[in-house]
DNA sequence: GAGGTGGCGACCGAG
DNA sequence: TCGCCACCTC
């Protein structure tokens, strides 16, 4: 499908051929161009095909300009995929259009009408980093306790109050006075060190709009149809620029799932989307809820649990396909055991042809990842973490990137703080403060205020020669940028700073990586004309660079799951306090188990062919064993849809080993002697089935062994009852025989 | 001013 | 248990 279709004068006869894949409902979506409409597309029912096709048919059945057409995503990266797609639809890339994230959007607003609200037009993005040192010195200046109101509390405030579209003389709901007028400052600082904040981009647009009612008009007669994706993930700022925007031409669409609502604690308001009908009258809603991806046991376990959930559009989702296989919920013993059964169902669909990379583990907090990564590793499974510190966030990246902002706008106060000691040159908090106390009195930036200073007696001869060096070099460098390319610069720079010698003489395992991102970052900014285009990527759409592992299982988040699918998804750590988060529900309720709900919904349906559910008696929590129940959620599934497993036999396989006998049956409770404390399995006891011990039995040299912690080997030495293994993923160990089985032939 | 140590708290994290 | 930050010493 590379030429473009011919246009059509009826849709109802003869569609072209772009449309006729489409089913009833979808093509719908498609068609309803005109006035405002809610597609709401459950999961695996076909969205992303909806919303690039419906662009495609706009472009050519309306013969509309690509450039009166807004279409707004979350992500860089579904940003991406509609770019793509659409070109390959309609055979043209879309440069230049206004596709892009609410970010990057409202950023190129903001550039173009900057002095609107008393910035420039090269004003700098600053990132989480900045602006916490930023809040930190504002509460300094106001001696504000920090026990009380910690600077991290703070900012979330901010940028709650930024989410709602509140500028500082708006707030509502009343914050204490204190900490508005903290707000205060910290707007009005960031208009001197010419910066916005991420929430500044759209609250700035709102701004702007309201002063310059011929702005906002001239953007709502360009943007003659709106496309909103993920529109239950809107917060109340995005909700306001969105309506306004649309006011023109009343022509918006907007597609989501208030079934996948996920990211409240972060703005995004699921009230949205159930209000949409009434914020947008005679609204047109459409559903879409053929699935095409999971089986009929998958979707009627994740249909019933989100049937539990009170504030919903509702919607059910329905497959052509088989049943399948029934969601496995399985009860287990401990964290443990649990890693120990998330690698052999791993290894169990390996055998049946399952490829790693269509596997997934989904918990529900980073840091649980780490128990199925030392399994994994142990087992020899190749495996990647999703998350983790992004590339623009890293320590050197954010270094590299403050001296190219101290080149691009030397007043960037903050880039300068941040490196004016990094790599080390002997200017310490007094030597800061000193400067900072100069910059205030002289009304200048920090920089040009050093550059004064240095010019008098008032500097320790060492700190002055350090910085008089250091003002040159920067004069230096920014001169050079006038007849050299960019990048050439930032290498030099980096270098003649000492910022690459720093690193080259670390000896941590870090640094080699670090010098290579370096690299990495030097290398991306010869893609880009300017050094102020870099800085705008940079800030706003740099993407981790994929991982190579491609035969590998993904460890991840919920969150970071949405919008993906596998054939296998493992779900662990399915407790209460967990699973739905305790923390959650301390802080925001029935709301927040609402949303728990839909993070498990959520989770459910990024399978194709399995869903497996895990829950624990015992965990290791912060170090410490604490003893769990089953997540109300596992009671919440349809029964019809589920196989309930309680591996009773872990323990019979752990007594076997310690009496060194066969295990005896008998598992009611009568455990005698050892050391496990008995753990209640309340929700599913009768349900128990019974896993088979695992055989032990004497080796001989060169038998294959296995170990719950060392993972496979080969018996190198046999001592009575102890055993030298060489472990293929680990080092040799001497370990008894009675915590090894025989290998089984795989 | 730089480097070390003990206490405390720990979720999800786009742009 | 682990990592970060505040505090402390050289």
């Amino acid at each position: 499908m590379s030429a473009v279709p011919a246009p059509v004068a009826s849709a109802m006869t003869d569609l072209p051929p772009y449309l006729s894949k489409l089913n009833p409902p979808q093509l719908a979506a498609v068609q309803a161009l005109d006035g405002p409409v809610l597609v709401l597309a459950g999961a695996g029912t076909g969205k992303t095909r909806v919303l690039t096709t419906r662009l495609a048919h706009l472009l050519v059945s309306r013969r509309i300009s690509p450039f009166e057409l807004l279409a707004v995503t979350f992500t860089n990266k579904a940003a991406g995929e509609m770019r793509e797609r659409v070109a390959h639809l309609v055979g043209t890339a879309p440069d230049g259009w206004w596709l892009g994230t609410f970010h990057a959007l409202a950023a190129r607003i903001l550039r173009k009408h900057a002095e609107v609200v008393g910035l420039k037009d090269n004003f700098t993005i600053l990132d989480a980093d900045d602006q916490l040192r930023l809040v930190k010195q504002l509460m300094d200046g106001r001696g504000i306790d920090d026990q009380r109101w910690p600077a991290k509390a703070i900012l979330a405030l901010i940028q709650k109050w930024k989410d709602r579209g509140e500028e500082p003389d708006r707030v509502s709901g009343g914050g204490e006075s204190k900490l508005i007028t903290l707000y205060r400052d910290y707007q009005a600082r960031l208009k001197t060190l010419n910066a916005a904040d991420f929430g500044d981009l759209l609250l700035h647009n709102l701004t702007i709009f309201r002063l310059r009612p011929d702005i906002l008009a001239a953007y709502q007669q360009r943007f003659k149809y709106i496309l909103v994706d993920e529109y239950q993930d809107t917060n109340v700022g995005q909700y306001l620029w969105l309506r306004l925007l649309a006011q023109g031409s009343r022509n918006i669409c907007c597609v989501g799932d208030d079934d996948q609502s996920i990211y409240g604690w972060r703005g995004a308001e699921v009230g949205n989307i159930l209000r949409f009908e009434q914020d947008f009258p005679g609204a047109t809603v459409i559903r879409l809820e053929q699935n095409y991806r999971s089986t009929g046991h998958i979707l009627g376990a994740a249909g019933g649990l989100i049937e539990k959930n009170r504030e919903r559009l509702g919607k059910t989702l329905w497959t052509a396909a088989e049943q399948g296989e029934k969601v496995v919920v399985r009860g287990l013993w401990d964290s443990e055991e649990e890693a120990r059964w998330v690698g052999e169902e791993i290894e169990a669909a390996q055998r049946k042809g399952v490829a790693a990379a269509q596997m997934a583990v989904l918990v529900r907090a980073g840091f649980q990842t780490r128990e199925f990564e030392e399994r994994l590793l142990t087992l020899g499974i190749p495996y990647r973490v999703i998350g983790g510190p992004r590339f623009y966030e890293r320590q050197e990246i954010r270094d590299a990137m403050a001296y190219l902002r101290i080149l691009h706008q030397p007043a960037d106060d903050l880039a300068f703080e941040r490196i004016m000691n990094t790599p080390k040159r002997g200017l310490g908090p007094a030597t800061v403060q000193q400067l900072h106390t100069a910059a205030r009195a002289m009304q200048v930036p920090l920089l040009e205020a050093t550059q004064r200073l240095t010019e008098t007696d008032d500097l320790k001869p060492k700190v002055r020669s350090t910085l008089r060096n250091l003002c040159e070099d920067f004069a230096r460098w920014r001169n050079l940028l006038r007849e050299t390319p960019h990048p050439q610069v930032a290498g030099i720079m980096l270098d003649e700073s000492g910022y690459t010698a720093m690193w080259q003489q670390d000896k941590s395992p870090e640094a080699a990586g670090r010098l290579e991102n370096l690299k990495e970052l030097i290398t991306a900014m010869a893609e880009f004309d300017t050094l102020a285009a870099f800085l705008e990527h940079v800030a706003l759409v740099m993407e981790q660079a994929e991982g190579a592992g491609q035969e590998a299982v993904t460890l991840m988040t919920l969150h970071a799951a949405k919008g993906l699918e596998f054939d296998v998804v493992l779900l662990p750590g399915w407790e209460e306090g967990i699973f739905p988060s305790q923390r959650s529900l301390d802080e925001n309720g029935d709301r927040a188990l609402q949303e728990e709900r839909r993070l498990a919904y959520v989770g459910i349906t990024r399978a194709r062919q399995k869903a497996l559910i895990g829950y624990t008696a015992r965990r290791r929590l912060h170090g410490q064993w604490e003893d769990a129940l089953p997540s109300r959620f596992i009671g919440e599934l349809p029964k019809a849809h589920i196989e309930l497993q309680t591996s009773r036999g872990m323990f019979a396989d752990g007594y076997a080993r310690q009496a060194g006998s066969g295990y005896g049956g008998g598992y009611g409770g009568n455990y005698g002697g050892g050391s496990y404390n008995t753990p209640r399995m309340p929700v599913f006891e009768a349900r128990a089935q019974v896993m088979p011990a695992r055989r032990t039995s004497s080796y001989k040299t060169g038998a294959r062994v296995f170990h719950d912690k060392f993972g496979y080997g080969t018996v190198m030495q046999v001592d009575g009852d102890k055993l030298l293994i060489n472990f293929d993923h680990s080092d040799s160990k001497k370990v008894m025989a009675a915590f090894v089985s025989a290998a089984e032939d795989v």
